[in-house]
DNA sequence: GTTAGAAATTAGGCATACCTATTCTTTTAC
DNA sequence: GTAAAAGAATAGGTATGCCTAATTTCTAAC
């Protein structure tokens, strides 16, 4: 029905919608790391599929049709990096963009099977929350590791799909489920000291802030 | 390094080598379903790629880093079919076409990895060797049922993958490794009636002449 | 209200991978 | 050896999805 380009916008778009609504062109031209007029084409293309709104100057919101769809490859996106990590035993910081491309190749009996095989997972390994078969999806607001006062503690709930970042985080076990607890915070935007598991390791805001946790 | 297409090519014109070499274009066109103009280009642009050598009247044949790149593709399009009858349980009927657009999504680290899940699996569900990671393939040769005489025996090797013949053959449990006795052929080129597990079918020769067996 | 700068759009191109219609060129069969 | 038919190649076209450069339009700040 639509073609794998498509299907990247719709996923980027929702994606953006989280923090700006509407998008801005130049967020998602950003984010897609292509030029804005090949984006400005592709979203007229959308609109007149019924999939966005697209208001010059103002940006792109999904439509419920495109948002279905959307929802629809972040599930499969979601579902192949759950499969990659828990029964292939790829790194946490591999599976992002190996998931990108097996998205587009994905029917929906595939995904309801691979579901079916992961026990009906309900976040990706990185914590985003997968969207169900119906294409309903709930995300906990939560606070940033980086909001947090000294003494106070938090579980994390989603940390970015940045490969290095995943890699630094992961060897810090700042994973998804992990408690974590503040311990200092270094005055002037200085770096936090944290507490993981009976570990201290001092982060700096820019990743604090890049971690969101449900305050415990 | 090659597109999509290109590797359907490849992997095309490897399986039209085990029959005809070298491929005419008429005859990979055919099997792709595309004109011959269109095969003409493509070739040609392997050929200045250095993955297949063409002749003009003659024909397509592959080059060693052309079967290597054949191999690769078919190696992860018949892993993927394993995976998803074995693991995921679809049936031998509907992987085939599946597994045409996981294989082109899949890189080298993720077909290992499902490989060793998968235990190293000697051939694909419709009974064709998977090629080894090191590019190995061993096709053994055999007879097709219509050959065999009544009162002759033999092992199901592979049976082409052709949805609705898939369907018809599963359901006389005509798989690979089941074994089949012949017991009847009916005279000019009629149905032979064959014994199958227990069961008595009759076949039309186009049918037997499909179903390749190791004679007992 | 005017204007500078940001954002959008138009114009023109490129690569891939298809297509049909037409024109060679080579086989092969007589 | 020639001629018909089979096969190959050329010419010109389509759709997708990207690009840069130039131009137009809008917004926002003064």
């Amino acid at each position: 029905m639509v073609s794998a380009s498509a299907e990247d916008y719709l996923k980027t778009i929702y994606k953006l919608e989280e923090e700006e609504q509407p998008v801005a062109l130049s967020t998602l031209a950003g984010e897609l790391a292509i030029s804005s007029v090949s984006a400005n084409e592709m979203v007229r293309k959308l609109a007149k599929q019924g999939l966005v709104i697209y208001e010059p100057y103002k940006g792109v919101a999904l439509t419920p049709k495109g948002r279905a769809q959307a929802l629809t490859v972040t599930r499969r996106h979601r579902l192949w990096e759950r499969f990659l990590t828990d029964v292939l035993g790829l790194g946490w910081n591999q599976v992002h963009e190996e998931a990108c491309r097996l998205e587009h190749a994905t029917s929906l009996r595939v995904a309801e099977r691979l579901a079916q095989l992961l026990g009906q997972p309900e976040t990706c390994p990185h914590g985003y929350p997968v969207p169900t078969a119906g294409g309903e999806i709930v995300l906990e607001a939560g606070h940033t590791l980086s909001e947090l006062e000294p003494g106070q503690k938090g579980v994390v709930l989603h940390v970015p799909e940045e490969p290095e970042l995943l890699q630094y985080l992961g060897d810090l076990g700042l994973k998804p489920q992990a408690v974590v607890r503040v311990e200092a915070v270094a005055p002037f935007q200085g770096p936090l000291t944290v507490r993981v598991g009976g570990a201290r390791h001092t982060l700096g805001r820019r990743v604090a802030s890049k971690i969101m946790v449900r305050l415990l």
